[in-house]
DNA sequence: ACCTAATAGTTGTTTTTGTAACTAACAAGC
DNA sequence: GCTTGTTAGTTACAAAAACAACTATTAGGT
């Protein structure tokens, strides 16, 4: 095997963005998806509400920068399992207003509880100062 | 809208992870994509076998993680455009040598280029420091 | 030699995503 | 009060990913 010494795969961002991303991902993801059968875009959605309290479809996919059908589809799924309420706006009936019920914020409050306790296993074995910088130039990355 | 104090989602790292590796991976994907036709797998294969020089299959699926029915499918869609050639093993016939053919290699360093400046591009806006701090955490974070 | 297990790679089926087209409701200009 | 354009959200269809089952070949034990 005759390694290219012009350039390395393993320090070129989108790949090893790719590669930390999915590894973190997957591991997060058996934590809900075990507990609450979620997929991934229904726990954003989760905690989307979890954390802002009642929002309409289109600001979460604002704030997410998530399709809004895969927030359709999400919100649908959320709302089979009673996790939380459409109310249709009365003003602009186009728009629907979301809301956690009582057992979507139990789920939140549990999913949040481990996502803290994830956060804080994934950054072990890190200085704290590593950590600032990396949240800050991942911010800074995601914003594009 | 009533923020959670107790959580920021913009500070959750795989959700961080999550929204920079997918920034990052859908403008570099129309790169490839519009010269090349490359699906991401794909790339990823041509890559591989640019720096490594001959590998097998499962050679690649061991250094990037990624699960041998993608790789049987890239490899197929590799071969049928001639990017790279197959070729059996005498020694042990279930395993298949894969090497780039003058024109993979030839779509292979015009995507290194691109790449790298791609990467000087993302890259900008953060100082020399941070992006080692980034390179090294994320190196931490895919290994899981 | 023969039986079982392991490995390389492929194929088929089911989920999940991406894209585009759609309905319904509102807004603005004329 | 029509026509045109815009926005919220859904649905339908195509592309891609995930998962399981498969073939072919080798390895190991007895």
């Amino acid at each position: 095997m005759t390694n290219d010494p012009d350039f390395d795969l393993q320090t070129f961002l989108p790949y090893l963005l790719a590669q930390a991303a999915e590894t973190s991902s997957l591991d997060f993801q058996r934590l809900y998806k075990d507990r609450y059968g979620m997929l991934r875009t229904e726990w954003r959605v989760l905690f989307h509400l979890g954390i802002y309290g009642r929002m309409t479809a289109s600001d979460i996919g604002a704030r997410a920068k998530i399709h809004k059908t895969k927030i359709s589809r999400a919100v649908q799924r959320l709302a089979e399992r009673r996790f939380l309420t459409r109310t249709r706006d009365e003003e602009d009936r186009r728009v629907e207003h979301l809301e956690l019920t009582a057992s979507g914020r139990a789920a939140y409050e549990d999913l949040r509880r481990i996502a803290r306790d994830y956060d804080l296993m994934l950054t072990e074995g890190l200085s704290p100062d590593e950590v600032a910088v990396l949240r800050k130039a991942l911010k800074h990355l995601a914003a594009g």
